[in-house]
DNA sequence: TGTTAGCACTCCCAGCTTGGGAGTGCTAAT
DNA sequence: ATTAGCACTCCCAAGCTGGGAGTGCTAACA
């Protein structure tokens, strides 16, 4: 445990270098007011150092926080800060406008993360656990093409383009649509794929062309991610070294790397900070994560969050992750019943 | 008018100041195999400088292209040049294996034309110039909650989540749905809301919606575009100063930026080639541009190209462009009929 | 015993210097 | 017209250097 006065240092060396990204000297935190002269700070640094919470880039620099510094800055020092009520309003507000549409909800997180914490932000599309059919349509578009509309439970869309057999009219189509729509609203995957006996050739097709869908459908455990603020990296000091800069990148465009990244960190509710070595990738080795869940438990959900170099504004990116979690498990509340 | 050994030793320094990065001395071109002394090709190489095709970047380095350099290389050097036919059936085979859905076209594309090119590749979905409404569905979400689907003559969904006055049954949802589906299908936006007096307050409320999306649909140029490949943009050597960089990916990041910067370039018909101090864009005076557009003419189209410093294999780039937009608009029209 | 002023020491870093080398333009000979 | 020879230019990487920021240690002090 820190005495109350290492304590103080460690914070105040974690928020200097936050916002400054040089070596914390001795002077600089006595200055921040703690009644006692540098030489003291430096003698309590030496023992912080010891302890692991600080450490030195060279002999004769200041301070930076280590891994472990971060920790405890954020588990023991930070306490449980919050999003201002304004600031709440208004992301309350901009939420609001863009209510009738989910893809946009994602798209504003990811805006307002990467923006409020200047890094790079993370946000999947709501996805049901275990997606179940709502509805579903078929639309000619040629004469032996078809348009298959699904309608999954959560308000959410899937097309596919059938090559039919043989000519059908739209009217065949419509009805065939509708028996099946009423056949298996409400059903999962696998209690559709139970069903695809006795039916027209058509139908059959439409029915695998469902399954196959919503099989792929079910086989992720997140959405594809969107991803807003890369541009953040490219002014940050810790990424001065072009290699670094573009596995990081790299790791962003290819999507599926991250959505394969979320399962592993996400186990468990409420917010994950995971910081610089605790990473499992080698590439983010200084780097954190801020990330969380939403939705609905058991029912349907996402993932959100933010990445940058250790030295991340976590007093801003936690309370911030956490309040778009709230928000948006409400919104997919209210829309999902 | 360029002699023909000139126009030779162009064409050599600009293909090895492509592959190399490095600005190109007379001896390198002498062993390209031109049969002259250095001393000759340096002659040359003055009269191609004062010309203004070739420039130097200090007075004892070697050649660099100038923008003019690239230009006449392009439309006189180069030729017509075009992708292997193994390339082309590659390209063509991986184009098949994703027929059925439109989204994944433009990322293959996007995917492909980065690779090949080794630069950032932009995409745009394909869009109506004058969308129509198909067909059109609602389905029942809460007891004041409906979804509304679009489908759009050319395979494309739209969704909106109505708020309802009062609750509605599926029944009763889908009597509207298929009364208004087929009152409005093949007609355009103007169309449908000439039609909308003597309907229900529900079906007045949907026919709202379907206008105030179609109209959202028409007033766009392109749809918003796929990006891929920013990656290689780091490893460029011109893109070392970071506040250029910034800038760079700050543009693809705001797609919309993208969207108003394609109907500048896209007038007329073929591939189009912008390279250098010709972009209008400040931010793009280093860089270069191949687009085309793709899809039937006056109908359904939308556009495609890559981006990279003036650098670039234009002699991979524009054909790949080319055969990547004949692709396209075979599968668009094949779909479209 | 905890705190602090003083001081020698460490080490980074920006700026300067320097030598080598790549490449040029010019000239004179072929 | 071409080319060998040569002096000249200019970049650039490497080495050097002085200043400065910051430390750890020591000894004095409350």
């Amino acid at each position: 445990m820190l005495t109350q006065r290492r304590s103080n240092i460690l914070k105040i060396v974690v928020g200097e270098y936050i916002s400054t990204g040089l070596p914390v000297s001795s002077h600089t935190v006595a200055r921040r007011g703690m009644g006692v002269s540098p030489a003291t700070i430096r003698n309590e640094m030496v023992e912080l150092e010891e302890e692991g919470y600080l450490c030195q880039p060279h002999t004769s620099a200041g301070r930076i926080p280590s891994d472990k510094g971060y920790r405890h800055y954020i588990e023991s020092i930070m306490g449980g800060v919050q999003l201002s009520l304004a600031e709440q309003r208004l992301i309350r507000h901009q939420f609001h406008q863009v209510e009738s549409e989910v893809e946009e909800w994602t798209r504003l997180a990811a805006a307002i993360l990467s923006r409020t914490v200047r890094n790079v932000a993370i946000v999947t599309l709501p996805k049901p656990r275990e997606p179940r059919l709502k509805h579903l349509d078929l639309v000619t578009l040629q004469e032996f093409l078809a348009l298959l509309v699904l309608v999954l439970r959560e308000a959410k869309l899937k097309q596919q383009v059938l090559t039919l057999e043989e000519a059908v009219s739209q009217e065949e189509l419509s009805v065939s649509a509708r028996r099946l729509s009423s056949a298996c609203a409400g059903l999962t995957c696998s209690e559709i794929s139970r069903k695809g006996l006795g039916l027209s050739p058509l139908e059959g097709q439409v029915v695998g062309a469902v399954v196959q869908i919503m099989q792929a459908e079910e086989g992720e455990a997140y959405e594809e991610p969107c991803v807003d603020g890369l541009h953040h990296m490219l002014s940050q000091p810790e990424f001065a070294s072009r290699s670094k800069l573009a596995a990081i990148v790299e790791l962003f465009e290819q999507k599926s790397l991250l959505k394969s990244l979320l399962p592993q960190v996400l186990t468990g509710e409420g917010v994950r900070v995971v910081i610089g070595r605790e990473n499992k990738q080698d590439v983010m080795r200084d780097c954190s994560m801020v990330i969380i869940r939403y939705g609905i438990p058991g029912e349907v959900g996402g993932a959100l969050g933010v990445m940058g170099p250790t030295r991340m504004p976590y007093n801003r990116a936690i309370p911030t992750v956490c309040f778009l979690s709230l928000v948006m498990s409400e919104m997919v509340g209210e829309l999902y019943g």
